[in-house]
DNA sequence: ACTTAAACATACCATTAGGTACAATATAGA
DNA sequence: TCTATATTGTACCTAATGGTATGTTTAAGT
């Protein structure tokens, strides 16, 4: 071990306070003082520790995804479990974490993404956040097409339209979280949703011609 | 008409390129600089006419809701057209201002509305942009426990509910449009959450016994 | 015990934030 | 034309922003 004064703090424990500010206010919003406050740490130890702002932002939005989405996934493979129930338990997982008092409300991620056109975020973190809008489309649109129910069920024929459906959703889920929604409340949103993307004939309709 | 020197510029379009600032940057993400440069005044001419960066705020706030919001709700009340119909088009009114190029993607209110949970909006805009939420809920609900054809349907049953799936989704094509998805991705949305809404039997199920 | 290197706390830097004081300028009415 | 009043432009204020320099403290390796 290379010799020095030992940190007091913990890496992740202080990345997971930051992920929470970030969370709660945004890559804009959320201050440095904020930051190291919630960090319980000093700025200099956060700059030699994490970078600058926007790496340590990068950092969090990666600690985000690891211990806060990755898990939401496996109820999409659980094994014998009918389509629309694993589709169903993987949104109310969301769902019910965008509304938990164990952290802030609604998504991170939805959050600044939102933020990134207004044209304040710094280039890689922007950058990040628009690739990662790609991962639950990629996500759903390979369920669709590759799962035998799916398939069965003509999901598979607008693979990427319904998972757009779905991910629209759970942006839309995020801001109600955010404005104090209960996840009870949401239930009945994303019943209403699988309903209608297992209701194959009566999607597309047109009215345009009602438009004038 | 009192003496003194007169205004040079126009304070409804001065107040329109305000409400563009924030409806790109939020409120906090708008600094003043922003703001007077697209006014295309400078600070003490803002200050004089519309008081601070709160009281500009919420006068562009309103700006919004009557040049931008009001419309929409024309296609929830016109004659001789179906129900389905004339959700498509009060959401696709919508949805085609989320991704028009004639303004920033998105929808003012939701991005802004985001914001306020991070406690860094004042007072009196946070309590007007949270008695905004509650206009569309209110709106959709009036709609499906009065209108013939809601009531036939059987759409009265859940009306607060399906509401708030209709509202939900809005909220998540906001989000989408400002990641510049194409309105006519989202028009697949719009079509399947009403696809849902109007499935009223297939609605309702329980996915609880299969989580863990 | 002594050296070396890492982390610490404090104080500081330049810039930008929201907001004003003040003098110069333009206008309407007497 | 003179006066009163409103708007303008510039310069300025204090506080907060992201980011650092510096000296002190702590620990590992010799």
């Amino acid at each position: 071990m290379v010799s020095g004064r030992k940190r007091k703090f913990n890496e992740q424990t202080a990345l997971q306070a930051a992920m929470e500010v970030f969370w709660s206010k945004g890559f804009v919003g959320a201050s440095l003082a904020d930051l190291t406050k919630s960090m319980n740490i000093n700025k200099p130890s956060m700059y030699s520790t994490f970078g600058n702002k926007e790496t340590l932002f990068i950092k969090a939005t990666q600690h985000y995804i690891k211990h806060n989405m990755q898990a939401h996934v496996d109820a999409l493979y659980a094994a014998d479990v009918p389509l629309k129930i694993r589709l169903k338990n993987y949104m109310m997982s969301i769902v019910n974490m965008q509304c938990s008092t164990e952290n802030p409300k609604g998504c991170f991620l939805v959050l600044c993404q939102s933020e990134v056109a207004g044209g304040d975020i710094p280039d890689e973190a922007a950058k990040l956040l628009t690739e990662i809008e790609t991962a639950p489309k990629t996500l759903l649109n390979e369920l669709f097409t590759t799962d035998e129910e799916a398939i069965s069920s003509g999901l598979n024929e607008d693979a990427a339209e319904n998972a757009l459906s779905l991910y629209t959703v759970l942006k839309g889920t995020s801001a109600m979280a955010r404005s104090k929604v209960q996840s009870t409340d949401l239930e009945f949103v994303i019943d209403t949703i699988l309903a209608g993307i297992f209701n194959v004939k009566k999607k597309h309709f047109s009215a345009a011609l009602t438009l004038q």
